[in-house]
DNA sequence: GTATTCACGACCAATTCAGTCGACATTGTA
DNA sequence: TACAATGTCGACTGAATTGGTCGTGAATAC
């Protein structure tokens, strides 16, 4: 049931981004290293939410990556939904395949858990996680806000 | 996030199991047609859940799988946990490492999601998925209770 | 003693994960 | 115009996990 890395650093690096929103672009190199993300992979990631929508990048000395709309309109669900495929925890809850119930029996449990979870998730915007950090920061030692 | 079969098929063999409960020994051979399950890989699996304590099994002809306490007594969670190990998404939601909160960025949602799921695996026992099924075929045209 | 059933461990193929690397495209600046 | 800085893209890879199969052996009812 874990997350892979792949939404897990997806989302940092999108942190990232938000909290140097306004700012032009952000380079790979520094995303990476603040986030401690292997930049070669920070790559691919970078190109997949590129493809989806969410990043806008710029080539060339002064280049980087940019957040493609507002923090605000960038909800967690919709985040990990491109970079993870779906979230479901059983197959038969997206496919919705006739029959499944009989033979799989906990899909009603699931089901519910399921709903839950996308609820609580497109209910948080990189805003808010952005802004998150930063009253955390405030208050801990560590600081990522460079 | 896709739940792996090992914990779709454990809790489908599970539910086989309590839905006879009390009628003696049930034959991996039958589970497995009736649950639409590899037979050698259920093995596999009966046998992770008699060493965690919810399956005893008798040899020899007549023998076959029984539940090892009440069904009203097992839930849902102790299940999938002894299945699947930790249903925790992030890493950080069992180890608690310090400072991963500065990093990751995202375990205060997380956190929130895995309780809620928690919450909601206990609070489901056996019985009540047996009890579910049972339900679910007298309006149904599939029929699994031979 | 034989047929039936579970017990256990070795093995295996396919897939996914988590990257690395190298060649190339774009663009600002000297 | 050359070049340095940056992103783009695809091929490749090693390790782990998934989802099994198979064969041998042990227990036990008859």
């Amino acid at each position: 049931m874990l997350l892979s890395t792949k939404g897990d650093y997806g989302v940092r690096a999108m942190i990232d981004l938000a909290k140097h929103e306004g700012e032009g672009p952000v380079q790979r190199a520094e995303i990476a290293k603040r986030r401690q993300i292997p930049e070669s992979y920070l790559d691919h990631l970078l190109a997949q939410l590129r493809r989806a929508g969410f990043v806008r990048s710029v080539r060339g000395p002064g280049g980087g990556h940019l957040l493609a709309k507002p923090a605000e309109e960038i909800c967690l669900l919709h985040l990990l939904e491109a970079l993870e495929g779906s979230l479901a925890p059983l197959q038969c809850l997206d496919n919705h395949e006739p029959g499944a119930e009989a033979i799989c029996g906990q899909e009603w449990v699931w089901q519910e858990i399921y709903d839950d979870m996308r609820r609580k998730l497109a209910a948080v915007s990189l805003a808010a996680l952005a802004e998150h950090e930063r009253e955390h920061e405030r208050t801990a030692v560590v600081n990522y806000s460079i």
